[in-house]
DNA sequence: CGAGCGTTTGACAGACCTCAATATTGGTGG
DNA sequence: CCACCAATATTGAGGTCTGTCAAACGCTCG
């Protein structure tokens, strides 16, 4: 964690002048939340207001930075504010299984705990701004805030909710149904508070990320991916994300349409508002 | 739901007497949760003392009983009282994914909300006793009281880091490995609040509920138990589980000593209570 | 005794992995 | 601008793990 709470904290709200856009190992265009600050914003406004009384500072981390580390004691939560990032957890072998991604308004450093060390490593994917604030002056916030409380349980219910979908997608599915299943799973997080769904999406993942996310080897997710665009369903290359044919993606992915998916709020907005 | 909120309601504490042993499809030991009243009685006194004022009410349910339904709007949350659950979501060739056993203390009733209906079924294994509360009233309490919100968030972060650790295993670990992962993990929830280790745990499970939550087939189940038993790893018959080897198992499962399990709890006791 | 369920075992097929080589991309420096 | 390098993506051949299908066994219950 060494210089997360180091010098250049910062307490400014997220202004893209002083925050200037992240040197991405590729460009991404301006649909893409890392470059966007509108979604940013819109979180930031909401938690900042809460949770500044309390001490909460905004940090910038480099695209490949590790945010925590599995086995290491962290007392900080995260919320992301701009950027990608993941959470994985390392096996002794030295691979990798990437347990979620990791989007802005997302909430990360609950994975642990003081004593025992945190149980997954968090990565910063590109650059990334995030909204820091110790764990133990959050909890005492909540435990004097029922709002905020509900909240945070409502943010840990929709994780929950995230991780059940990918327990059925990993135990289940066929690999095309595993990076169907993701890459509409991402696409919905991306657009869900984006009004114009323009068919091209940028995804700063490559097929490595795919492949730890999936539980497959990169070699297969390509062949995979090449399946999937030979068979009109999407186009992913390069981090450009399109969906050809969102319904017949939909049945592959086994998502029932009918079924409130990852994003619904358990929690209805009334008892945290 | 049907008849879940009917007349059978109960509103009287969990006594042994008034609630006799579920029959269950094989007989069960006294250390099993199922009979043992004292795990109960602990969990079920906490939470009573704090929603029986918001309506609370204990309801029994018989083995193989769908205490909700995918698809289906279901507007209670559970506690589970006594006995073993499952969650598992259907899929529309037929097939089933568990994602989780549900073992007293847990809640369970918040994987979806009253517009999209439950994103997944929730079924009893044993007979099984649960307090039911309305989940808008649940919520309503939990806003009142920042204590019993905290409580709840504490279970939901439990919840989701088993969900990962769940999500790891599927997605890295062969066959052995989730097998063992997933006996592993039953037998420290089990034994968690049990003070006689003993060697022989007995667990309501038989191997097509394994192969469900595993994502593997009940024939190769069968021959990854064998494997696993001629190995002198561990023992799993007819229910009775014994860990010859924790320490190979462990290794097995790729569980690292040093890292907090999903057990522990996330949240420190000194914001819940 | 027969029916039904769960378990066990075998032969075979398919999905995915491993290893290896090549192509492509993006960045760097001359 | 081009040469060069590292990282990523692609393609092929062969092997392993797990699924599929099928049959038989044991157990419980009616």
């Amino acid at each position: 964690m060494g210089d997360l709470m180091g010098d250049n904290a910062e307490r400014t709200s997220h202004d893209q002048s002083r925050f200037p856009a992240a040197r991405l190992s590729r460009p991404l265009c301006g649909q893409c939340p890392v470059r966007d600050g509108s979604l940013c914003r819109r979180m930031e406004r909401r938690d900042r207001d809460r949770l500044f009384p309390f001490g909460a500072r905004i940090q910038t981390r480099r695209a490949g930075a590790r945010l925590f580390h599995q086995g290491e004691p962290f007392d900080h939560i995260l919320i992301l504010q701009s950027g990608w990032a993941l959470v994985h957890k390392l096996f002794e072998d030295g691979e990798r299984q990437i347990v979620r991604f990791v989007l802005p308004g997302d909430l990360i450093g609950f994975e642990g705990n003081e004593e025992a060390g945190m149980a997954y490593t968090a990565e910063a994917i590109t650059d990334v701004t995030v909204c820091a604030i110790k764990r133990s002056v959050f909890y005492r916030a909540c435990a004097q805030s029922p709002r905020l409380a509900m909240s945070f349980a409502s943010l840990v219910t929709r994780e929950a909710l995230s991780a059940w979908n990918h327990v059925g997608a990993l135990g289940h599915q066929t690999a095309q149904g595993r990076v169907a299943n993701l890459l509409l799973d991402l696409h919905r997080r991306v657009t869900a508070h984006r009004n114009p769904k323009d068919s091209v999406l940028h995804i700063p993942l490559n097929q490595v990320h795919i492949a730890d996310a999936t539980g497959l080897t990169p070699v297969h997710v390509c062949r995979t991916l090449k399946q999937l665009r030979t068979e009109g369903l999407l186009d992913f290359r390069k981090g450009a994300l399109v969906l050809l044919d969102p319904e017949r993606l939909a049945e592959i992915a086994q998502l029932d349409p009918d079924i409130a998916p990852e994003g619904s709020m358990t929690i209805p907005p009334s008892a945290v508002a």
